[in-house]
DNA sequence: AAAGCTTGTTGCAGGGAATGCAACAGAGGT
DNA sequence: ACCTCTGTTGCATTCCCTGCAACAAGCTTT
């Protein structure tokens, strides 16, 4: 079935967030054709490679690297 | 058996190359407690995430980044 | 109030990939 | 010759990533 590695998903997923911030993990497992699982589920992988995830009361999903405190 | 993920693995791979520069394959395995042929098969994944590393003619290994070109 | 839809989470099973072991050939030293 | 150490590789085992399905909670529309 030809499953990426790890680490392509993950940036697949980071990437998806910087081009649409705001976007909840179901839109963005959408937009990727992942299961909502596996977008949620990568959240703490993200942040463990240093791709820090905001998360609005909301669940909406912002990236929150470059010191950008106005999120 | 508590098998690290595959990331934390090679990060630690490569901080002993960079601890001790020159060092065959071999006996980082022994420093790290690992395989002889983890470390081998593990350099492709080390270069693939741009922690690149240099060669020797007699098998030692020498981190390979910060544009030093006298190695 | 219901019914419907979407969300995030979680348990489970399948499968791809990482790992360890052992054997091998080659280089070097005694 | 022998012995040791090295890197490589084939194979079997095991890990854990992934998708699926079910669930509860929230929200909107009847």
């Amino acid at each position: 079935m030809a499953r990426k590695p790890n680490a392509l998903r993950l940036e697949e997923i980071y990437h998806k967030i910087e081009a649409y911030p705001g976007k909840r993990a179901a839109s963005l497992a959408r937009l990727l054709g992942l299961n909502r699982s596996e977008v949620t589920r990568s959240l703490p992988a993200l942040e463990e490679r240093g791709w820090l995830v905001y998360e609005d009361d909301r669940g909406g999903l912002y990236p929150f690297d470059k010191a950008n405190s106005q999120n």
